[in-house]
DNA sequence: TTCCCTTGAGAAAACCTTTTCCCAAACCAC
DNA sequence: GTGGTTTGGGAAAAGGTTTTCTCAAGGGAA
């Protein structure tokens, strides 16, 4: 019979400490310590000695320990209410590479929308003693269901709805919607239709303004924008309405849509009623959803909001806020990037 | 003109500290502490009054203070290579939801496929002083570049391949197949094929054995099982292969497939073909991908693996080992559930 | 030789909390 | 009164590191 003790894995053996490197090396904690910052006065010789026995003995500094005196736990938290990802996980990825270079280490929050969960994790982080905070979520146009607007340390807004006087990061999607339609008008496209989301979402309305002003400034015919889900079925209904009238004349030759998903719903519909992507219309969607913009037949062109390059320059931007540099405060927008592929 | 120090803005005031509020309430830090942790031996009042001291002054231990002392920090490791994010970010969020109640910390650490950026997460993690980590994979059957098995702290393993003799969970692909098979085959349905995804998967053998298994149990004809891309294209191409043939009576009845994409793939091609779904052949896929299954004309009827249990189990696990309690290694396989819509 | 300065290195405080040990006072029984 | 036991609470060490201060030895100049 074998004893638990026996089949248990052993993990035992604790972390080598510097005073185990200081008496390997017959020197006092305190010289062992400078020996390894490089700071203090000491002959080379005696420095070499000491770090050539730290490395030996395989030492790491505790953090732990280092962070307590420091002030400074080089770490962060992420506070996010999306668990779907399609937004937020490139995004958090960003945040993460830009740290992880500069020793910092990302505490994940999953906060939904639950409001005590949102206190849970917040106290938790404050507890750590994060050097500072990234709020994400899905939406640019709602808070997260914490407070932190009177923490003691500085806090970055990522594609979310930022506190007044706080540092915000998000998408520039006027400019996304511009380059979209632009886009179309240098293909020769003049007849441009807009099919986006629920007028619940701020970004519809944004990229809208921005679809009506490029084609006003170019002098062109300014179609009602459609306002529906982000769904395909609702790309499916828009084509019903644009192209249901009899007279072709009437019909656009490009459809700018506020998503992948209804930019997938449109070319299927089109595909149905026989009408030719790109010949006869372009289509450009918006996320840049590779997955969806790929399969899309042809392949789907269509805005990207760089989520990534959002995350690690929030990122960067929290960590010369903790390093005490002063940021000016409100909302910085990152430019978005057209993606060409086939559909227009 | 106004001054950096007064534009910038003030986080300062340090946290209070156990000493400030031993202070407060006249007593010793040893007597503070022991009344906020109920410890050790005093007057009723002077609990009371200590506690009430804190509560007023908004005391919070420092969590580093006392990791240091416990040799325990209450902080674990999270890797993924996963940026997509569709696996990863339900597993993600159920290993945190587990561990937050248990005022347990998540670090997010994401190594790509990257082995410098997985050695310098880990040595991050172990400075750090984690108590465990959760290593987890965009694929079941491929490690992730790093080495954990001579850490001297507990590792799970979810929905990546784990190190002989490690806590490894997955979801058990197997009975999800059986699941999706043995539906068609209670809906009458007996002509059932299989197209999934390529051979460098192993998930790709485990579901087809038990497609096979399934039908061969049943006296059924066990049809090969048709290996591609997990791409609606791939999809497309099956059903041309499948119902390519002129004699309907050959043709397959249900198909089930071996994700989501390819499932989408096959329902338009099918519908292309004037076959109808589920009238004339039956469509399951699998990962329920809600907003690809939802999507689908029908919507689809796919087999969910259930990651967000699976994470929280990996988490659970985790922390029973971090408490000591020994757990039997291995691979342990947690069941899938099947969705049903309205495709099959 | 005396004084001063530099060099090399150690002692100790600090960070904040927990826990063990200890002590004085009060109380009890005899 | 005496010996013994509670009781309430404090002193101090511990955890691992950094940093400031101190100090002895040696060297150079006068």
């Amino acid at each position: 019979m074998v004893s638990d003790a026996e089949s248990a894995p052993v993990f035992a053996k604790p972390p080598v400490t510097l005073r185990e490197v200081a008496a390997a090396a017959g020197v006092s904690v305190a010289t062992a310590s400078k020996a390894l910052n490089g700071q203090g006065r000491m002959t080379a010789e005696t420095r070499e000695r000491i770090r050539e026995t730290a490395r030996l003995l395989g030492f790491r500094p505790n953090s732990l320990a280092q962070s307590l005196l420091r002030k400074r736990s080089f770490t962060v938290g992420l506070l996010t209410n999306d668990t779907y990802g399609r937004f937020s996980l490139p995004l958090m990825a960003g945040v993460s590479d830009a740290l992880v270079d500069k020793g910092v280490s990302v505490f994940l929050c999953n906060v939904e929308d639950d409001p005590r969960l949102g206190q849970l994790h917040v106290e938790a982080m404050l507890d750590k003693r994060v050097d500072g905070i990234v709020a994400t979520g899905k939406r640019i146009d709602r808070h997260l269901p914490v407070d932190l607007s009177n923490l003691r340390i500085p806090v970055v807004y990522a594609f979310t709805q930022p506190d007044p006087g706080a540092v915000g990061l998000v998408s520039d999607d006027a400019g996304g919607a511009r380059l979209a339609v632009e886009h179309f008008l240098r293909l020769g496209r003049r007849r441009v239709a807009h099919v986006t989301g629920p007028a619940s979402f701020a970004v519809v309305h944004t990229r809208a303004e921005a679809y009506r002003d490029v084609l006003r400034e170019n002098g062109l015919a300014v179609g009602e924008p459609l306002l529906g889900a982000w769904s395909e079925g609702w790309g499916h209904e828009a084509v019903a309405k644009l192209f249901g009238r009899a007279n072709r004349e009437g019909w656009p030759n490009a459809v700018f849509c506020g998503n992948d998903q209804i930019a997938r719903g449109v070319i299927d519909a089109l595909r149905e009623r026989g009408i030719r992507v790109p010949d006869d219309v372009g289509v450009i969607g918006f996320d840049n959803w590779e997955i969806v913009a790929e399969a899309t037949r042809p392949p789907l062109t269509s805005v990207d909001m760089n989520l990534a390059s959002l995350g690690r320059e929030a990122g960067l931007a929290l960590l010369s806020l903790v390093d005490g540099q002063p940021a000016a405060p409100g909302i910085r927008k990152l430019p978005c990037r057209l993606v060409v592929r086939q559909s227009g």
